[in-house]
DNA sequence: CAGTTGACGTTAGCCCGCTAACGACGGTTT
DNA sequence: AAACCGTCGTTAGCGGGCTAACGTCAACTG
């Protein structure tokens, strides 16, 4: 009854579910150890997607770039997490389209799709906690299209500061209340499909409004509560 | 060895695949058969994600709403198809905040998650073709962000329409050339996030540069080769 | 057959986000 | 200390999509 109690609590329950695969991996012979420095590429979009990759060490954005160059972030993979696993239903030689790309040092194991799935064959255990990773990162890459749905600046920010602090924030001190997060007006930019300088421009009117608070080398502080109320009243 | 013989050929077995898991539900005894009419609900934004449905005739969108009432076409469910697959990660209590609806006269199959859960425990083949039919999603979710993020009517319609064509167009008389498309330009509007008057007028140029070929109450005719060339060096 | 509905076509004006460019400031490197 | 780089701040002008409204045409309905 793996599925049923797992997942009862809440999504930090989840998040940690898409980390057991990787523990669960048998620790030798398999796969080959990988090391990235920052901005090093794991893949490029015309590179196969022919494996899969565990991340032991670091972060790793998955990117889609556009003909102009623009780069959107699609997903962020954090240590302990699976990286690469659309391939299991991508046909055989199909090609990636995106960018992996770390953005700390970083170290992955990297496996081939097929032995991957011969491990999978024989361990039932595993097979539901990749099931609950698929699952955890539908959820997300819906809600990033919710996102991406609307046109107007401040309705985009604001869902997406709240998507980051209900997902990556560290609770400031007792919960609920303020969230501390890490990230810059640019990888807002390029995770909510804007440009730069309209995001310093939008988190500025959030700041005034004393949804958010930031300074120059200050972690941005996501006041949770008030900024979930504004979002429904909008 | 069933996860790598299934997918080798291309995404159109994905997507057979996808519809397995509902062939394989066991034939009595489990859940509840809902009839629907054209336009009737499914699920509410408020309603728990406690249950999902086999979609067994028919076809169902799962759609977003957000404050102004504006509805923002997430995915489009056929007949064979698993509906309602959320839940699996979502916390015990949490609600839908979509609303699923029929677009025609629909029959579903509706099984409490708790009891499909029940199911899967002793079925390692559905526990797979759960696994593609996640797979199969998350990469069709990742699209739809893909043409969200571009702002661009004719990139977003563009794009759009190849996805389109690719995933459920019928193929005109021999591959690979035009493909036919039932779909108006309010729907093309709400899976592009765009409003129906520029959807009508970016649809003309593209009709224009013969991408596309459409009349009143004809089908919509792609023309798949030229268009992807047309996205591609944009 | 008149009335109704649904789908495509068209336009004017406004709003808003992007581009491009430059400035200020802190931290790090040499 | 000087040079450099990354990050946030700010603005002018422009392009493009939205709103709102109305027109046209075919098929269905009674």
């Amino acid at each position: 009854m793996i599925l049923n109690q797992l997942c009862a609590d809440d999504h930090r329950t989840c998040q940690t579910l898409t980390e057991m695969t990787s523990r669960h991996l048998p620790q030798e012979g398999l796969g080959r150890l990988r090391q990235y420095v920052k901005s090093d590429d794991i893949w490029r979009p015309d590179d196969q997607s022919d494996r899969v990759y565990f991340v032991q060490r670091g972060q790793v954005t998955v990117l889609y770039a556009d003909a102009q160059g623009h780069e959107t972030v699609l997903r962020t993979v954090e240590a302990g997490q699976l990286l690469g696993e659309l391939c299991f239903c991508a046909p055989e030689h199909s090609l990636r389209e995106t960018f992996a790309r770390a953005t700390v040092e970083t170290m992955a194991l990297e496996v081939k799709y097929s032995e991957f799935v011969n491990y999978l064959q024989g361990d039932l255990m595993a097979l539901q906690e990749l099931l609950f990773t698929f699952c955890t990162r539908l959820g997300q890459t819906e809600r990033r299209a919710e996102i991406l749905m609307y046109r107007s600046a401040d309705a985009r920010l604001s869902r997406l500061l709240l998507q980051l602090a209900e997902t990556r924030g560290h609770p400031h001190k007792a919960q609920p209340g303020p969230v501390k997060l890490h990230v810059s007006h640019d990888e807002l930019a390029q995770m909510a499909a804007m440009s730069r300088a309209h995001v310093t421009v939008t988190m500025g009117k959030l700041r005034e409004q004393g949804l958010v608070s930031y300074e120059r080398n200050r972690p941005l502080i996501v006041n949770l509560p008030q900024l979930a109320a504004y979002i429904s009243k909008s």
